[in-house]
DNA sequence: CGACGATTCAGGGAAAACCACTATGTACAC
DNA sequence: GTGTACATAGTGGTTTTCCCTGAATCGTCG
């Protein structure tokens, strides 16, 4: 075993949690963290002065959320792997992440000993996605068996399948959309049917859930 | 002179936090974490089974939130005392919570020390409110002064029926808030009813309007 | 053209919500 | 001890949602 390692940055906007997972880190002989940020700009700054192997991010944060900040790293530091850590298990997140160069998700209902696997899968070079993810995306069956014949990416959002989660997530019944959208209580059901599928909302909470943190509903 | 460290219970849906949260606690020579949870339900079973000094108590869960476990606790075991834990700094929780029995509000993006101390102060009988929150609103102390005068008595609605309304605003079904609730679905009915009736409200999406006018629903 | 994606609509059965009305136990005040 | 407020729960009936399946229309793009 090489004298060197780990080099691990946690992005975090909750110091407990993160001075949590460092305590968790350190405790392992083969990697360490040399630096923690509090939001993405900040994440990025430690990662440009530091050029760590691996970055735990966190995925929704002030300032600048752990989508852009992937990125952004992932533009200047090509070696530098990247470990979504996030609360929901949102396939079109995961797909986002993806694409903005992270390899690895991992949900914080994990247990922790899943996350320093997946730090040190992701810093030898492969994948690590979170397994209730993966079962979750199957969950969907009834949609993918639909559209995607052997595909296993799930399509991002019409405008339409927006427009009615976010007046569901408003209160409004299916008969109410249906009207203020000049379409059948039947067309409503099916976009609704779909987009909760794409997202992995289970029910009319998780939409409500998934609409506040977009910062869809606000007073007005 | 207690060789006795503090028994803490920690009660958080996110396994890794949790486990963070662990080995800060345990790094302390007067306290140990005794339990874990992953949910209210699971978090009263332990506390009831354990009776800890302290239970640390994430707001946002999934089967039950923090609020009405602290509840449940507090009815059983009185001397236990209940530190909440939570991302957001929203003074309706800390009101509720309040009410529900916690003697204790910290957030989640203070510091470790923070969390620690606080612990330390509940257990031994003081109350500790985040310093962060406290310069938002006196609302804990201006509500825990009327309680004591027995002045609470908010005139329209029952805190039952806000709690009720609250549930609804978020999106949730009737059957989940009577299992939330531990009460049948025929009583959130007609709780439901009875506050819709007195607020004017017609439907779900006059719900979600109103709360989000009074600043209930937050992203959590 | 043909494949695909987006949008639209429908049937049918199970589950849940909604509505109006009634009713019980408890606590607290006068 | 009578009255009022509150939380609790029920009956019974109507309406709506939910879930699954299938399918027609209309663009776009290669």
């Amino acid at each position: 075993m090489g004298m060197n390692k780990l080099r691990v940055i946690l992005v975090d906007d909750h110091a407990v949690i993160r001075e949590g997972l460092v305590s968790l880190i350190d405790a392992q002989s083969d990697m360490q963290v040399i630096a923690q940020a509090g939001d993405g700009r900040e994440g990025i700054e430690q990662a440009r002065l530091l050029r760590p192997d691996v970055v735990v991010m966190d995925v929704s944060m002030p300032e600048m959320n752990g989508i852009e900040a992937t990125r952004i790293i992932k533009r200047e530091l090509a070696e530098t792997r990247i470990l979504a850590l996030t609360a929901y298990d949102n396939p079109v997140y995961m797909r986002q992440l993806a694409e903005a160069g992270a390899t690895g998700y991992v949900l914080k209902r994990s247990a922790a000993q899943e996350v320093i696997g997946a730090i040190r899968a992701v810093a030898s070079g492969a994948n690590y996605f979170d397994r209730a993810m993966m079962n979750e995306s199957n969950a969907v069956g009834s949609f993918n068996a639909k559209r995607l014949r052997g595909e296993i990416k799930s399509g991002e959002i019409t405008d339409r399948e927006q427009e009615v989660l976010l007046l569901t997530a408003h209160g409004y019944t299916n008969k109410e959309i249906a009207e203020r959208l000049y379409i059948s209580v039947k067309t409503v059901e099916t976009h609704k049917s779909n987009v909760m599928a794409k997202l992995n909302l289970k029910n009319r909470a998780d939409a409500v859930r998934y609409a506040l943190h977009q910062g869809w509903l606000r007073d007005s």
